[in-house]
DNA sequence: AATGAAAATTGGTCTGACAATATTATAACT
DNA sequence: AGTTATAATATTGTCAGACCAATTTTCATT
């Protein structure tokens, strides 16, 4: 592997870098325009611009046409289009997505009861009534199964945990996958989800971990099929 | 949120990603030349350079100077750029990442041991004793335990699960830490990575996730050190 | 056939101009 | 004075052409 020779649009990119970090620049903020950094940092206009264009398409600036260029306010936003990119080259398999979300969930429910975290447990069964409701409705259900699921990965008192998950969640939502999912199946998921806040109200791990793993076998058991079959 | 129209760079950007797409490119394929894209697109080649840059920066692309452009060859890097910013920015806490390493490495465990991969217990120990190697020459034994774990993260079979634990691991090391490591300490980790090798090769998980528990406790009472003193 | 210099290709940077959009200043009106 | 419509200004977007730097290709020489 060769050593890149910087270019100036990569030095300019990691003095606008170090700028937004010595001036901590938050979210928002308004930043220099292209004028004034052709001026200070003595490059055309073409390789400032450059340099903006490749930390707005990191996430990291925001650039308002006509209005201005400002510090972007990025929750994730730029790691879905690699995300999507990523699937789509190397496609990667259900499998381990699911494999992982197990993993990120049964982690969740250890951190929640060994951290003895203060967990609002009436907010949890609500959102699972609502849950209820759309099942009961024949409306979508995803919204509150999501939302449940959400709501223990964010009892974590985790953020970086959170966040994590989260784009392993919209990495998933990239993969379509049509899962059987019949009244029964879905009623059997619900009791399941109040069976997980019971247990964490008792600070039974290992009740919650069982009940969970139970929760993710009808789509390990998809995905078995789906595989035998291809 | 007002709907941004979309420019001419951003059109370029969607067509260059449905080319490659639908000409299923892969990564390290020659792409097309500035001069083609300007001469097909017929926009100029600032708009042209300029969508090439953004595609660049999320690792889509690849540009060589003077040699051409080419289909980047990501493992999710680039996330690694965002996280970074990300982490300057804001600031993480240790022990959010230490809590999520945990997490993955005791999910590891548990995904090779249900799974029963085939599973090279002989390399993991031959890492393990190269471990112990550096820890009695006083050498830096960073190298080998990160391998270590890497190696268990890799047998579960499961590349994307292995591609987010190594950024994971990354962010973790922009973290600067000083964990105060002396040869007992480290003697004992040494011993409890046999430890684990030992349970994983008896299809002991219980054993197993506890070894890797214990593992863990010194960094945590390390934070909790750091916590009260600030 | 192997080598090495020359030419052509390709991306990097610069300059200057005009267009499209957003902001600010000004003028007109109530 | 305050509000609103309009004009002026500032800022980013796109274009064209030129030259530089790195790489690849071509081809004459050995």
């Amino acid at each position: 592997m060769r050593i890149q020779k910087a270019s100036l649009k990569n030095i300019v990119i990691e003095r606008i870098k170090n700028y937004i970090s010595e001036n901590n620049l938050k979210p928002n903020d308004k930043f220099l325009t292209e004028k004034m950094l052709t001026e200070q940092l003595k490059v055309s206009r073409t390789v400032v611009r450059e340099a903006l264009i490749s930390l707005q398409a990191v996430g990291i600036l925001m650039i308002k046409p006509g209005g201005g260029i400002y510090i972007a306010d990025t929750k994730l936003g730029s790691i879905h289009t690699i995300l999507k990119h990523h699937y789509e080259t190397y496609g990667v398999k259900i499998r381990e997505l699911v494999e992982i979300r197990k993993i990120l969930e049964l982690g969740a429910l250890r951190l929640i009861i060994e951290k003895q975290v203060p967990l609002d447990i009436d907010q949890l069964k609500e959102i699972n009534e609502s849950y209820h409701q759309t099942i009961k409705n024949n409306e979508d259900t995803k919204k509150f199964d999501r939302l449940f699921h959400q709501s223990l990965i964010k009892a974590t008192d985790n953020a970086t945990f959170f966040n994590f998950s989260e784009i392993i969640h919209e990495y998933f939502s990239l993969v379509k996958i049509d899962l059987i999912e019949n009244q029964e199946a879905l009623i059997r998921s619900y009791e399941q989800h109040n069976e997980i806040v019971d247990a964490i109200r008792d600070n039974d791990l290992v009740h919650a971990q069982k009940t969970m793993t139970d929760h993710f076998e009808p789509i390990f058991t998809f995905i078995k099929q789906m595989e035998e079959e291809s």
